[in-house]
Order: C-alpha cells, then structure tokens, then sequence
DNA sequence: TATGAATGAGTGTTCATTCAT
DNA sequence: AATGAATGAACACTCATTCAT
C-alpha cells in the first residue's frame, strides 16, 4: 500500500534489455526496420529513449538484438530433433512439420523473418546472421537427415537442400502469408492442416517404393 | 540568335511515364521502398525530381506503379496457360513449374516480391493490389485446375488450396533465398532443377493411383 | 511595385553561398563552432536550414568556407606587398605593420583566428588550412625579407623566423585581446599606435648599426 | 555479515575536488570546454559522473576551477619578480622573459588559454576571470616596470602598455603556436631561444641611448 | 511540360543533469 | 559521500514535396 504513484527511475538494469527487445519487436515488426521509430519503442518499453542508449549502441544493434531473440529459443530446439532422430524418415517428417506449423503459428518468427527479408539489402549483416545462426543450420540438418535416409534407401536419389526445400517451403510460404496477405483480407491457411497434407503428398513422392509399402 | 537545333532526340513525352517507374523498379528493388530516394530515381530516369510529380502523386503512387508493372507482362501469360488447360494435370504441373521457375528467374518479380513483403505493415494497400491482382488470382487458377483434376479423379482429396502452396511454395521460396541469402554468402539453388525435383515428388504425392499409373 | 510580400522562394542561387557564409560568419564568431547552431545560420542568411545542405555538405564545411574567405582577400595582399618590396627595410616594417594593423581593425581575421584557435583540436583540419593557406606563407614571407635584409647587411644575424614572429606577435596578440577582453571590460589598445611605436622599437633592435646609421 | 574492510586506501574526501580539476584540465586541454564530456572527466577523476555534481554545480564551475587552478601557481610568482626587481631594466627583461619562456613551456597555461580565447564568447565570466585575476595585473605589473625604468631615464619615452605588449608578444605567439599549428605539421619554435633574442632585440629598441650605452 | 531551388517536418544520437538507492 | 541508471532537451542532417520560373 505505501509505494504510490510511477517512480520516476525504477532502477531495474537487469530486466531493462529484454523488456527493450521485446518492444523493439512489436514495433519493428509493425512497421518495418526503416518506418520503426526509436521514440516508439522506447514509449513501449517505458523508457526514455535516451535510456535505449544505455543499452544498445545504435538502431541497427537493437534491430540484431531482436533477430537474435526471436532465432535462439524458437527453432534450436527443433533442429535437435531432427538431428537426433534415428528414423524412419516418415515419422520424422510428420512429428518435424507439425512442430514447425506450431512454432510458426505461436512465435514472432513469422513477423521477425518477414523484417528480415525485407531489409536484407540495406542491412545485409542481419540477412547474414539470420542465415548463419537459423536458416543454413536449419537447412542443413533437414538435408542431413534426407541424405542420411536416402543412404538407408528410404528416399528415392536427388538433391537433399532441393528436397529439403520441397519439405519446408510451403509451410514457410504460408507464413509470409499469414503475414502479409492476411491482414489485408486474404483467405487464411490453416496450418497445422496445410503441414499434415503436405507432409502426405511429399512422402509419398520421396519415399522410395520399398519404404512406402512398409 | 534564337537556340537553334536545340533538341536531337528529345524523349517522347509519352514515354516518360514507363522510363520513371523502369528506374523506380532499379531503385526499390535495390533500397527498399523507404530508403529509396526519390532523387535516385529522378536521377536515373533522366529527368528532375520536380518531373515525377508531374506524372505521379506521390512516391506510393509510383511504388504502386512498379508493382503493377511488375505483375502484368510476367505472370498474367502463366496464368493464361494454367486456365487453358486441358489435362492430363501431370503434364500441366511439368509445364506450370518450368515456365514458373523460368520467369522467377528471368524477371525482377523476386525482387518486387521481396519488396511487397518488407513494406506490407506500411503500405498495406500495395500488399492489397499484389494480392488481388496477382496472387490471389494464380493461387485460384491453380487451386481450380486442382480441384478439376481432382473432379476427374487425377489428383487424391484434399484442401486444393493447400495443394497450390504445396506445388508453388518452394520455387517462391527459391527466389526469395536468392534475393535474400545469396548476397550474404548462401549456396544458391538451381530453380530450374529444383522446379523439375519438386514437381516430379508432389506430383507422385498428389496423383491417385490410378492417374498415377497412367 | 508588382511584387508584394517575400516571396517563398527566391532562387538566387549564385548569391546564396556568399550571403550563408557571411552569416555564418556572424555566428561562428558569436559562439564558436560547437556552439553555433545551424538554425541560427540558417535564419540569418535567411533560408531555410535545409537550403544550407543545397551549398555545403555539413558544418563543418561551411566552417572551412568561413575561413578561406577570411584568408582570401584580406591578406594576400599584405603578403604581395612584402614579397615584392625592395627595401630598405626599414620602409618595408613601416608599411607591414601599418597595413596589419588596419586589416586587423577593420576584417573579421580576427575573429576567424580567435575561432580557429579554439576548434584547433577537434578540427585539425582547419588549423591545417589556416596554417597551410595563410599564416605559413604570411611567416615565410616576412622570414624571407628579413633573411634578404640580413643579407644585404640590413638587419643583425639571428633566425629570421624569431624574427618575424617578434615583429608581428604584438600585433596579433592586439588582435586577440580586442576579440577576447575587450568584451569583458579590459581596456582596449590602440592598435595603429601599437603598430607604430612597435616596429621603431623592434626595427632598432633588428637593424645593424650600418643601416641604424642611414 | 557486515560489510568487512572494505576500504583499503580510500583516498580523503577532501581531495576529490583537486583530482577532479586535475582530470578536467586534461580533457578541457584536450578538446576545449564543449566537446569536453563529463563522462571522461569523471572517468579519469576515477569517479563516477553523479559524483562530480557533490563538488561542482555545473560543467562551467569546473571549467572555472580549472582556470583557476592554471592561473595561480604558474604566474603568480613571475609577477613578484617583476614588481619586487630594482633594475636595471635590462636585467629584468632578460630574466622575465626566460622565466616567461620556462612557464610556458612546462606547464599547461598555453593550452588552458587556447580554451579560454575560444570560448569567450560563450563564457564570458571565464575570460572576465582570466583578465581581472591573470593579465590584466601581469600587464600592469610589467607596464608599471616600464613606467619606472622611463622614470629613471632607461626605457624611452612611449605607452607602457603597448611597450608590455611589445615585449611578452612574442611569447605568447610561440606558446598559441605550440598549441594550434606544430600538431598540424607546423615548424616549432624554440621558445628559448626566442625569448632570447627577442629579449635583445625589443631592448635595444626600448632602451635610451644612455641606457643603452651603460 | 519541365526544372531545381527551397522548404520544414522528422529522426537518430549525444550528453549535462537528476535522483533513488 | 557516492553511485550510475535514467532523463529529456538539443541538434545535425535527410528527404518527400512544393512552387516560381
């Protein structure tokens, strides 16, 4: 009952950067990098905006923070699974576009991607940690797995990043969608259900014809 | 005393129009469409910043104008051959995804693409217009050879919907890599080979038995 | 009688460059270069604080023009007299240090010094083009016709920049003292009077008793 | 459970405040009084920048004890030489002026009034300091010498001031020329040296011809 | 039709100063 | 006495848009 009122400094150093980044992602991923305005996030955080200084030396570095953010929780985790599954290869891929319809739809990586794309070329450093840190380890180890069943004879011969991209594409594309198109009156996809029929339709075009019968 | 023989080959008036949004193209597939300067593009089209405003109202307006000159020769023609279609669906999804990977490709759609995306939370009347008169459009024409081939019992039951994104998703995603990733370092893909790779293992997923042994 | 009001614009594009650095003159003397603000410049050469970016790539370099037109026409001539003059030399000190003292009184030098002195460690550059483009050759001027009188048996031996700067110091620290205690109450110096008894002075002590003689 | 011997050599609060001025002499010399940050200060007081608020009111109340702490140990004493020194004149110009020489050369008064003359204009309470408590009674003193020494028949006939000025002159250049032009690339001066023959020069000049004689 | 000088609102960044601890 | 997190006003520079010519 005593503390009364807003103090002027709450005095929280610890919580600030996070409760910074988190803002900054709401407002990067309204208005895009460029259109975000500092005055903004700060009014989000609630902080001054001179205190986003104390912190983060520039816009750029705030921006990086958020990418960095929304990239190590979301998708490590996925990536583990697949690294670690022994087979078969269709088990994987079910329980592998289920779990990434999910994150798609409960996480900002859809947002954080889209600000990612649309920036890379005037802020190619961020394209490249993007890349780096989610998009080429997450690529590769869906790869991995592919050429490691297709060595176990269950997926027919081909390129493993071409068919990894056959995998993942069409749930990725449903998430720009979901961002982009969606909010100005477009039909949106469900999903969960796109992942499980797309999963169906491109096993049964992977697999080879003994691993299908099993 | 009067300048004499002053113009050689003064530009069509006409012409200005097309020359403005050809150099708007260069420039916000190159900037993006905050950081592109309205000088830039002047620069390039040859003519003065006070010029553009003659011609358009604002640089939305000519952002607009980009993306419809971006739409209209590349895609409406792929559109055109899907509707036409008589079937077999196989033969359609061979030359559908060829000639889609071609003008990926070929043209800077990637690039306006890219673009639409990045500036959809701000402009979401562009992302209005593209979807509308081009996405909306091709993922209908799809989805309704789709459901006649389905009708005819070529292609398995199933959201056909979701089977377009699954057909197109990952030769989008294919452009958007290169736009993105490659500039930073990443591993091109081979679109046209990765549009033969995916239309042969979806197309084996998607087609029924029957059609399938056809 | 036609034109009533300011007009908005006034697109006079060649005067613009000398009337903002004439203005900014005024500022920069007033508050020395951190301290001034382009507002202020702007709003004295009466323009808008973007029409200054039309003419000078930032401060900085409208600093750099206030100062070459410091230098320019004030005292290349000074300097034409002194390389040129035949002596005695006598003659020749009479002349300088009247002619110094009345550019000093009468042009903003002496402000411009007193600024460059100031900023010397922030912007190098400036003490550079300062040196370079006025006070090196100044120095190296007088230098020289001492080191020609002391050849002609007019003045004793000793280094002849010494020399020079023992001639022109008084002046100049005048200069100095008027910009920087007169303002807060010292009392002022004559400086033609100090011109005057200052070379009799100095010119004894630099003669050979030869020339003191004639 | 208490905090236990903590403080090993807690320097004496009482002085703070002169390790304070001693860091803000550093970076004032270093880039004059507004691009001086008081975060530097404080980081070379060795304490933090809240602290500098507990001895200091303002930025300028620490420029102003730095110009005073510059002032009084450094001149003082010359100007006791000057008032206490019997004659002849001679022999106190000769020491005054290597004394001046020596001053200059080891201790931070040149660039402690390069600051001063370059920011006059914004603090004028500074120069009006420096003035009433420096050179104003350094002028007097060495004008009120010359006045005895013409009282006494060695010095001619002249203002006392101009003649004050004729004789530190010089110096005071070399010290403005140290400071501003040698770390651009300028030649050094050897203030010895020059206070040397200078000394001898403007003496000569000044002297009586029966002074001079003697 | 075309120019390009001019505008002025907008924004990232800095830094002297304050105050809860 | 001392800290250092936080503030907020200030300012250089940018750029879409206007308008006299």
């Amino acid at each position: 009952m005593l503390p009364v009122g807003e103090p002027k400094f709450r005095r929280r150093k610890a919580d600030r950067p996070d409760e910074i980044v988190e803002a900054a992602l709401q407002v990067f991923a309204a208005k895009g990098f460029a259109a975000a305005r500092l005055d903004d996030i700060a009014a989000r955080a609630g902080v001054s905006k001179g205190a986003l200084y104390l912190y983060f030396a520039t816009k750029e570095e705030i921006f990086r923070a958020v990418v960095e953010l929304a990239i190590a929780p979301n998708l490590k985790g996925v990536l583990a699974m697949v690294a670690a599954h022994p087979g078969p290869f269709a088990d994987l891929v079910a329980q592998f576009t289920a779990r990434m319809a999910e994150v798609v739809e409960n996480s900002p990586v859809g947002r954080v991607a889209k600000m990612v794309i649309g920036e890379a070329q005037n802020f190619p450093a961020l394209a490249g940690v993007w890349h780096d840190e989610l998009v080429a380890p997450a690529l590769g180890a869906v790869a991995g797995a592919i050429a490691a069943a297709q060595a176990r004879g269950e997926v027919r011969p081909g390129d493993p990043r071409a068919y990894a991209l056959s995998l993942v594409g069409p749930m990725l594309l449903g998430a720009i969608w979901r961002e982009t198109f969606v909010p100005v009156g477009a039909e949106p996809f469900d999903l969960s259900g796109l992942a499980r029929q797309h999963a169906q339709a491109i096993l049964t075009g992977m697999l080879t014809n003994e691993s299908r019968a099993a």
